[in-house]
DNA sequence: GTCTATAAGAAGATAGAC
DNA sequence: GTCTATCTTCTTATAGAC
């Protein structure tokens, strides 16, 4: 990897978590450069704008959904497990996802009332996970509709729950909700 | 009505909906002072400052939501229109939750990772809905386990259709994932 | 590519007149 | 109670040296 590639990974790590943690308007350009160690002009010259690390923020999301998902499709043969694998993945991240709720969630939820361009980065990302599920309780052998409901539903509520748990900072609600989630992948 | 208390509500009344259309750190101070078309001075006078704002404004949705759920019970004699009545009241307001979210959730989730005071006036609010629900399916004759469940069930279920619906920008699904709800009433 | 220094603007909070 | 005017700090963006 080149340095400057090096550099500007740096940053949207850096960025990503903080924009998680605290949010993106809380996030002041100052924080991005304590965290990282760079100094402001080297940050600027990889990214014009904070918006522009936004945006970046996003795309390495993106990745970073599409290879989590490509994951757990390689180390489990079966839609079923598939799906509890998703869901424990969720369970293992309880402390963060209670903390400071769904980071993809969070900051769609803090910057698609008036940012388009982050709705529509949003969207992409969510739409990674729900056709994912989507196509595993197809797999199930649920019908495209209910395939389709299933799918939505789980990430409804998965979304929900770390709304719920992260204003009640409570880990033991958030287990017990998630948990719940699993009698979708059979129940009729 | 005091000219004073006329005022404050009158602030309250406009940062409220500020800050749920465009978040609390995307409404500045002067929006403030446009939207209300008082001064500066003026509101300062009734607020110290801008979180001391926010904790109006959550003390009023804590009236507001206890009055819309007093009302409920008014109007509907029995349990079941009850929760019905909360779910077609959320179904009325589709246009709004599809474009802002929650107008506590919402609040909350942007202000919950950092602010200590708010998230416990959230809880507060929350807190009313939620053993509300529970009040109802408890009246159904569920179990307290299981009527703390399915009001858990149908309020995270829908923040989350909230979130969701908001990035899809999408009425339809709010509306369909929404109205799914109701089978929460009388399944087993 | 990376740095320091600075500009330009916006934000929230305050002081004092009426 | 309500106003205008000002202060201070913070935030982002830019310029230019190395």
């Amino acid at each position: 990897m080149k340095q400057g590639e090096q550099t500007r990974n740096k940053i949207l790590k850096s960025a990503g978590k903080l924009f998680y943690q605290h949010g993106f308007h809380q996030t002041a350009f100052s924080d991005i450069v304590h965290d990282t160690g760079l100094s402001k002009g080297n940050i600027t010259y990889h990214f014009k704008s904070k918006e522009d690390i936004l945006n970046g923020v996003f795309e390495q999301r993106i990745e970073n959904t599409h290879a989590s998902l490509t994951n757990l499709d390689k180390k489990y043969p079966d839609a079923a497990l598939r799906i509890e694998g998703f869901i424990d993945s969720l369970l293992k991240g309880k402390s963060e996802l209670t903390r400071y709720g769904c980071r993809n969630g969070s900051l769609a939820y803090e910057l698609g009332k008036s940012n388009n361009k982050t709705r529509e980065l949003s969207r992409q990302v969510f739409d990674l996970t729900r056709h994912w599920l989507k196509k595993q309780f197809l797999a199930l052998g649920f019908s495209t509709e209910q395939a389709g409901d299933r799918a939505m539903e789980l990430f409804t509520r998965g979304q929900g729950i770390c709304v719920i748990s992260q204003v009640y900072s409570d880990e033991k609600l958030f287990e017990h909700e998630v948990t719940q989630l699993k009698t979708l992948i059979h129940n009729p």
